[in-house]
Parts: C-alpha cells; sequence; structure tokens
DNA sequence: CCTAGTAACATTTTT
DNA sequence: TGTTACTAGG
C-alpha cells in the first residue's frame, strides 16, 4: 500500500492526471461519456489519502446509486488498504438519512422513523383525499408534492407558481390537502423520500452544531453524476461545503441530464464556476469504451440540442463495425430480431444490453428471448422489494419498528388473514389511538378475541426481537405465521414467492439490524441490483463480479431502461422503440426542453455501447392493448446517412416463425412428454395431463400444475 | 370475514 | 394487456 505517485499516475491521460492532483479548492470535472470518470474519481480520491494526508473519515462521496458508492469504496479498499472503508460514500438519500438516524431527534423525529415508498405515499394520499371529501386521482398530486419537495423552495412560494388547479383541484383544497397529508405522516412516524433531503436541510440550517459535525466528516466532498442534482441537492452540498474552502468536486457531463421530472437542474452544472468562484475546470473528452463508428453517431446526436455546451468525444478505437438499424413491421417482431441477433452472436450473454424508453416494452423483449432459450434478466421494473410476500412481511417489521405505522398495521393484520377483517380495521382507524392500542382497547368475542389477542402477543414477541438480527426476526415471524404455508394455499406460483422470501432472509442477514435493513429496502434502487452490473472487464474481476459469477447472473441479457443504463457499458447494445411518442416520449414534445432531455437520453442510450449498436424501430405496436401505427423517431430523421447502415437478417435466416395459435379444443390435446410453451414460464415438457389438468415441468422453474382453460399453453 | 369474479384503469422516466 | 378496486355470495 506504499506504492508512489507514478504507480496512482500510470494509466491516467495528462486531462486525468490534472484532475487526479486537484486538491483543495473547487473544480468542475466535464467528464464524457466513457472517459474514464471513474477511475478519475476514484484515483483522485486514493492521491488524498494517500498524498495529502487527508483521512479517509474526512471524505464524503455522493453517487447516484448505492451500488456506485460500493463500488467506489472497493476499488478504494484496492488502491488503499482497508482504511478505505471509513471513506463516506453514500447516494444523496442515504447521506441525508444517515444523518437524520443520528441527529433526528433535534427536530422532533422519533428514532425508528420509517420512510414511506411511493405506494405507501399513494395510499396515504388516497386515505386523506377521502377524509376530506375529496374526488382527485393520487397519481398527480403526488407528482406535484415530489416537485414541491424537490424544487427546494418553500411550500408557499411554489403554490404562487402552481396554476389554479392541479389534478382537478383548486389550488386551496390542494394546500390543505397537502397540508393534512404532511401531518398524517408525521404522526406515522414517517417521512417520505423527499422529506430526507429536506429534513436534513432543516436539520442543518437550525442546528449549526450538527452542521459543524457532518462538515467534519465532509472536508472533501466529491459529487458524481453532478449535471442530475436538483436544487435541494444542491443546497445540501452547498451547506457542507465550507465557505472558505469548498473542497468541491464536482463530476458530470451536461449532455447526460436525463432526471429534469426530478427538478434535476442542468444549470447547476452550467453554472459551476459562477456559484464556486475560482473553480478549476478538467476536462475529460478522450472516449476509451466505444469504437470511432459508435461516437460519430453519438457526437451526431448530441450536436442537435441547442442548450448545451460545445464538446466533442473524440474516440481512441477507431472504426469499429457499423451501427445497424432494424424496421420491424410489428413490436413482437422486433423483440424476436434482437432475440435472433442475440443468438446469432451467441454466449457470453451479459455482453449484451436491450435499453428502452419504457418499462412496458421489457414484456414483449423479455418472453421472445426466453422463446429462444436466451436468459434474460429485467433490471428494474417491479422490483423484488415490491414484491407482495416481501411487502408482507416488511410490514410486521415496520410495525414493530415503529408501532405508530397505520399503513404497516393494516397489512400485517390483514395478512395472513386471521379474522380481522375490513370492519374492524375501520374501527380502529376512527379511534384516534396508535394502532397496536386502538386494537387491544376494541372489545371483541369469540373468535376474533382469540384472534386479537394471538397477533398483540405475536406483535410483543417480534417488539423483543426488533433489537436483534434481522434475521432471526424474520425467522420467527415466518413460524410464528405460519407463512410459507399461507403461501401455499393462496398462490398457484408459491415456489417463486417461497424463494423470494428465503432471498429476504439472506438479505436481511447482510443487513445486520432490522432497522438497519429496512432503511435499506428503502433505498435500495433498481439499478442497486446485482443484475444491473455491467460486464465490463475491470469490473468482472472484482469480488462483486465474482460474487454474480456463482449467483448465475453473469450470462444473462440485461433488459432495461435507458434511465437505469447510465453509468453502465457494455459490449453489444439494443436500443430499440426509436419512434415517436416513445423517443421521444409523447409526454415531452411540447417544450423543447423536454425534448432535448430525451434527446439526451438517446444520446445516453448510444453510448452505452462499447462494440457493437444495434437501433431499431417497429412500424407498429400495441398500447393498452389497442394496436397502435408509429413513425420513425424524429431523432433518426435528424441523424446525417452513413453514420449507420439498414440492416435486416430476415432473408438471408429466416426469422422465427410466428408464435403456434392455441388450440382450439383444449381438452386432451397434450401428451405426456409433448414440449410446451407457457408465455410466463416458457418452454418446458409435458409430464402428466389429465383432462383439462396438465402438469408441466419448466426449465429452472419446476412443475406447475395449469388449467388449459386459463393457461396460454402452446406446442411447441 | 373471505373469496372469486368483474369492472376500471393505467404507462414516462426513479432516488 | 396486466394489475388493482369493488362487489356479491358463501
Amino acid at each position: 500500500m506504499d506504492a508512489s505517485l507514478d504507480d496512482l499516475l500510470a494509466p491516467l491521460n495528462e486531462a486525468q492526471r490534472q484532475a487526479v492532483l486537484h486538491f483543495e479548492g473547487p473544480a468542475l470535472v466535464v467528464a464524457g461519456a466513457g472517459s474514464g470518470k471513474t477511475r478519475t474519481v476514484v484515483h483522485r480520491v486514493a492521491y488524498l489519502l494517500r498524498h495529502r494526508g487527508v483521512y479517509p473519515t474526512e471524505v464524503l462521496a455522493v453517487t447516484f446509486t448505492n451500488k456506485a458508492a460500493n463500488e467506489l469504496k472497493e476499488r478504494l479498499v484496492h488502491l488503499v488498504g482497508p482504511a478505505a472503508k471509513e471513506v463516506w460514500a453514500a447516494t444523496f438519500h442515504s447521506a441525508a438519512l444517515r444523518v437524520l438516524r443520528a441527529y433526528g431527534e433535534h427536530l422532533g423525529l422519533r428514532p425508528g422513523f420509517v420512510i414511506f415508498d411511493e405506494e405507501d405515499q399513494e395510499t396515504l394520499l388516497k386515505e386523506v383525499l377521502k377524509e376530506m371529501g375529496l374526488e382527485a386521482r393520487p397519481g398527480p398530486i403526488k407528482a406535484f408534492l415530489d416537485r414541491a419537495k424537490n424544487s427546494g423552495k418553500p411550500l408557499e412560494a411554489f403554490f404562487q407558481e402552481a396554476p389554479e388547479y392541479v389534478a382537478g383541484l383548486p389550488k386551496e383544497r390542494l394546500r390543505a390537502l397537502l397540508a393534512r397529508y404532511q401531518e398524517v405522516l408525521r404522526a406515522q412516524g414517517a417521512v417520505d423520500f423527499g422529506d430526507l433531503l429536506l429534513l436534513a436541510l432543516e436539520l442543518f440550517e437550525r442546528h449549526p452544531e450538527v452542521l459543524k459535525k457532518v462538515r467534519q466528516r465532509a472536508r472533501f466532498i466529491h459529487v458524481d453524476e453532478y449535471q442530475d442534482t436538483n436544487p435541494v441537492q444542491y443546497r445540501f452540498i452547498r451547506l457542507l461545503a465550507d465557505e472558505k474552502t469548498p473542497n468541491l468536486v464536482a463530476v458530470g457531463d451536461p449532455d447526460q441530464s436525463i432526471y429534469g421530472f426530478r427538478a434535476a437542474d442542468i444549470r447547476n452544472i452550467l453554472d459551476f464556476t459562477r456559484d464556486f468562484p475560482g473553480a478549476k475546470i478538467y476536462r475529460l473528452e478522450e472516449n476509451y469504451r466505444s469504437t470511432e463508428a459508435i461516437l460519430r453517431l453519438a457526437n451526431a446526436i448530441i450536436a442537435q440540442n441547442q442548450a448545451r455546451l460545445e464538446k466533442t468525444l473524440r474516440p481512441l478505437r477507431k472504426g469499429g463495425e457499423p451501427v445497424r438499424l432494424f424496421e420491424a413491421t410489428t413490436a413482437r417482431e422486433e423483440a424476436q430480431f434482437v432475440a435472433q441477433e442475440v443468438a446469432r452472436l451467441g454466449p457470453p450473454y451479459d455482453r449484451y444490453a436491450v435499453l428502452y424508453r419504457t418499462n412496458a416494452q421489457s414484456r414483449l423483449l423479455e418472453e421472445a428471448l426466453r422463446l429462444s432459450g436466451i436468459p434474460a434478466q429485467v433490471v428494474g421494473g417491479v422490483g423484488f422489494f415490491e414484491r407482495a410476500e416481501v411487502k408482507d412481511l416488511l410490514a410486521y417489521a415496520r410495525l414493530a419498528v415503529n408501532p405508530l405505522d397505520a399503513l404497516a398495521f393494516r397489512r400485517a393484520v390483514k395478512t395472513p388473514p386471521r379474522g380481522l377483517g375490513q370492519t374492524t380495521l375501520e374501527m380502529i382507524q376512527s379511534m384516534d389511538l396508535p394502532p397496536l392500542e386502538a386494537l387491544r382497547a376494541l372489545p371483541l368475542k369469540g373468535g376474533q378475541a382469540r384472534s386479537k389477542e394471538a397477533f398483540l402477543r405475536l406483535m410483543e414477541e417480534l417488539s423483543a426481537l426488533v433489537e436483534g438480527p434481522a434475521e432471526a426476526f424474520f425467522r420467527h415471524l415466518l413460524s410464528a405465521t405460519d407463512y410459507l404455508a399461507y403461501l401455499e394455499g393462496a398462490y398457484r406460483d408459491h415456489l417463486d414467492r417461497r424463494e423470494n422470501v428465503e432471498e429476504l432472509l439472506r438479505a436481511a442477514k447482510e443487513a445486520g439490524s432490522v432497522q438497519a435493513f429496512l432503511d435499506r429496502v428503502a433505498l435500495t434502487a433498481s439499478a442497486d441490483q446485482e443484475a444491473a452490473s455491467p460486464a465490463g472487464e475491470h469490473r468482472a474481476a472484482s469480488p462483486a463480479g465474482e460474487h454474480r459469477e456463482k449467483a448465475g447472473l453473469s450470462g444473462k441479457v440485461r433488459l432495461m431502461t435507458l434511465h437505469n443504463a447510465k453509468g453502465l457499458e457494455f459490449p453489444v447494445v439494443f436500443l430499440v422503440g426509436l419512434e415517436e411518442n416513445l423517443l421521444p416520449h409523447r409526454n415531452s414534445l411540447a417544450r423543447l426542453e423536454d425534448l432535448e432531455e430525451e434527446r439526451r437520453l438517446f444520446y445516453v442510450g448510444v453510448t452505452r455501447a462499447k462494440e457493437r449498436l444495434y437501433l431499431s424501430y417497429a412500424l407498429e405496436r400495441e398500447v393498452f392493448g389497442k394496436r397502435e401505427y408509429t413513425r420513425m423517431s424524429r431523432f433518426l430523421e435528424e441523424i446525417p446517412k452513413g453514420l449507420y447502415e439498414a440492416y435486416d437478417p430476415r432473408p438471408a435466416s429466416p426469422g422465427l416463425p410466428p408464435p403456434p395459435s392455441r388450440r382450439e379444443d383444449p381438452e386432451g390435446v397434450f401428451k405426456g412428454g409433448e414440449r410446451v410453451y407457457h408465455p410466463k414460464f416458457g418452454p418446458g415438457r409435458v409430464v402428466a395431463a389429465r383432462g383439462e389438468e396438465v402438469t408441466v415441468h419448466f426449465e429452472g422453474i419446476g412443475l406447475k400444475k395449469l388449467h388449459l382453460r386459463f393457461a396460454d399453453l402452446r406446442p411447441l
């Protein structure tokens, strides 16, 4: 661990070296896609620690995902040794949470406060709407609330600027509604996502002694993806960066700003030198990642944007495969094209990523890949922690940690069903007591009385376990509620759900305490999943890479939204759905700034590719089960011809035949041993067939009993 | 109280 | 199309 400075600088180019050697004062690193940003960041922190006498406990590195934070630490440990574990690497939200867990009582936050996820947030809004006798959709209200909280403006100021009607509610009603929402939220000992940063700011502003302490932990601040910071995050950093000598290094790329809907303000990065006078600027424009063909396309795309700083990525990898464009007749055909092309190029499959604008597009792609027997994994979408069975169990944990959590209480009481239902819950809600106390006070008879006692006893047992390891907590919960038996009775696919429960136990074991586990759950993003990791060489050698190997995730095609692809790279990228109304999305056509953000999204997608890039669109696509005719994206039209070529592999090797149609007369047509295909479970073999009931073995899934009347089972 | 069936709704992106 | 919200009947 005593290697010289030369070793640290050797793998870097001149611009990177300059940035790495930056010591005190503000600096902006404008790092184009694939310009070795992560390496520069890691080496710079290593430089501070190794050669500038900075203590690990003085460094705060804010990253975009928790996974990025962990990787940063791992690589630092690799460079400077285990002491680097003390570096504070976190997302804005987990950093804020940590501050609140440590000092939140100054604001009157209860120690066990929970974080409500989006679903909880909407549920609560629905309740408040009902309570106030208002008719409106919670979705748009939630969007308004989030924007308000992310804007960093006082709620009053935000209301001033808001239109007279939001989500069909007059402004004044909305104001009252949100005030009530906030009140109920706190009464339940909860905060929502947007609150995390706001509360941290409030803490800093009202308690200078706390700010002073946190500043000591953040004498050298590093912010990644700075182009995607919003005003609240900006203020958070502003407060932490000491005025006299703000040792702040911001890294980002204005061309990759894609979170406008989350109030990210691209001006934060554009105005950096004004905000932090004397800031040094370092530009990384040499691209190590992509071939020249890919980069020329990327440069042509982004050059169409008006609002940007001139910047051109210089390719280090000359030539390369041409970028190919495929026109499909239908979205299904587009998906089959992807599968066919992956099959043609062959394994290892983690070289491939399929990127799309909306989550809904994943379904066809997943199906097509499965039909071709290609292992694939959707990153994001319905996350692990959003599965019903996982949320059920988490409800108990939440309630044990925070008895005021009425939402968790309701979920816990209802599942598994235990003889306390709708009516009882409504009574409890009307009682204006913490839910458990209300239940205790409720006079019940017979079976219900027994159910009540049993539930209260269970919660007491769980409370006793709540300070211990999370794993023990959940194991007790599982046996006390006989939860697995409940799953078996309630769900056809209980085996899958059982596996999710086991996964939860593993995650709990890793997290330690119940509180830590819940926090981690709340702040784990889809991009934090193991499966999100790219197949880059340097990472494949890391410990995380080995772990993936064992988990069997290394050999899978990754499917994800363009947003989730940020920061990743793949040898082969398919960018699908390049259609008007999809990319650019129909909701982003009205305003130029939105349109330009869509273009940046396209740019981000293109720059993920290292060797090969496929673009595609379909002339026909189903939306809500209704057929829609589409048109090629304007982003493709505006690219000079010659930067990509039309491609159609079909004449040479005929595409997969359309899926066989369902049999007309279901009864008795499947025979034992027959190969069949199920849209959800994929290919399988019939084990037994009795009338309408067929037992099928699916690869990697196991036995499933299916009713032909319902299951869309097709012969293969 | 619970379940199964039907009606209504939803998709832009996410820490 | 897939999921959730609501209702009637057991």
